[in-house]
DNA sequence: ATTAAAAATGGACAATCGTCCATCAAAATC
DNA sequence: GATTTTGATGGACGATTGTCCATTTTTAAT
């Protein structure tokens, strides 16, 4: 049973930072109060100092378990992906367009927390420490293929490929944060993947990765999407 | 003399817009209180309501003006490029990642706002209409340059082009926004010369622009600022 | 059933918020 | 210089903020 006792308080801590991301999304961090956030919860004034200690410590853990939220849906969409490098870009460029994470509703308190990221130091640290781990990610993808390419200045290539990438990224997200309605995922897939294409032709076209091929010499492999 | 009374009016509506965005840029919007803001701009209570009618109407004026700042600053700068499209891409891509333009208080500013503009609609429309006049200016350049190199589907890649570059440029911003200090300008210029070199090879290397070259048959006119 | 322990409640509290106005100071007009 | 006009002042105001605790309710242990 584990306890009805620790059950329950666990749902009511889930059901407050629940209430935080949601005020969030919808009114914004500045009409995010204590009153509104209870109101949404359904439970009582005290409840926030009871246990997180006050309504900072419980929007910080709200932000990290938006975080954590974001992040453990990428890793679960990498582990359904090929092996091959551009594969694993293609499927962390496509999960972080596609419609369960890029949301209005994640783009909202994602966007809100970064403005205030500068003062809570906490909230920082996990904006932070996702990009850090997503960097190391899409940075080890591009270092297998740039060894892969024989690129000439490998290392610098992996990093600007990393950097770009991440920066197109961001910039959709901001399209997104903007214009909601005229948001095209495709349109902004095709251009990322332009860009990568520009730089391994090898491994990506406009319509994501390319298929890793024999080595030397043979044909190459039979396109997986690309025919009438 | 434009009037003692007219000119020290319009000087407390400035410092109290100063303010503001002083305030912004080092606390964040929630730490923007009344009493903050007269604090900082040495002036009395009452002047907020007295000559914006109110606190909001005031942030609203200063993300105007930051906005307005912003716009006018990179319309400057374009004044003093070449004719050639390339040219005038080069000079807002510069100018956008400059110093001048790119700092831990614009940045802060504007992100802090965007974290809120959902609410306050008006701020939208400011950030709005930025966006889209300077989307426009790219745009332009864009369409002349597929004109140009005659590129197949010409709008579908003038449109991908300034998606592209507009997305680029964006996460440079927030690349600066989480990292001020490791912040490298002539890599986040070299990552976005590099996509649109893919593009248009003719018109852009990995340093800028590609100097315009005689339509037909004729050598080169001298590089302004190329040889040693 | 009784007792001990823990969690939930909701109101009290001081502090701060933004607004507004009666009052004062200064510039413009006569 | 007197009068009018307008800008500037700073305190009062009610509303709302986040925190905290005495009390009640619920679960677990005896």
């Amino acid at each position: 049973m584990a306890g009805k006792r620790e059950q329950n308080r666990e749902q009511n801590r889930q059901a407050l930072i629940g209430a935080v991301l949601d005020s969030v999304a919808e009114k914004g961090i500045s009409e995010t109060s204590v009153s509104e956030i209870i109101q949404r919860a359904g439970l009582s004034r005290g409840m926030i100092h009871l246990h997180f200690g006050g309504k900072d410590n419980l929007v910080h853990a709200a932000a990290h378990h938006s975080s954590e939220e974001y992040y453990d849906g990428l890793e679960a969409l990498l582990q359904t992906a090929g092996d091959s490098p551009q594969e694993r870009i293609e499927m962390i460029v496509r999960g972080d367009l596609s419609e369960r994470v890029l949301n209005r509703r994640n783009v909202n308190i994602w966007y809100a927390f970064r403005g205030e990221s500068r003062n809570r130091k906490a909230i920082a640290e996990h904006s932070d420490t996702r990009d850090g781990r997503l960097r190391g990610m899409i940075h080890n993808a591009f270092s297998r293929i740039v060894r892969e390419a024989g690129t000439p200045d490998a290392s610098g290539a992996a990093r600007d490929a990393t950097h770009g990438t991440l920066a197109l990224l961001e910039g959709m997200w901001t399209d997104f944060l903007l214009h909601p309605d005229r948001f095209d995922r495709e349109e902004a897939a095709r251009i990322i993947f332009r860009f990568l294409a520009a730089m391994f032709p090898a491994h990506f076209s406009l319509k994501g990765a390319v298929r890793p091929q024999q080595e030397k010499g043979a044909a190459p492999a039979a396109p997986a999407v690309s025919a009438p």
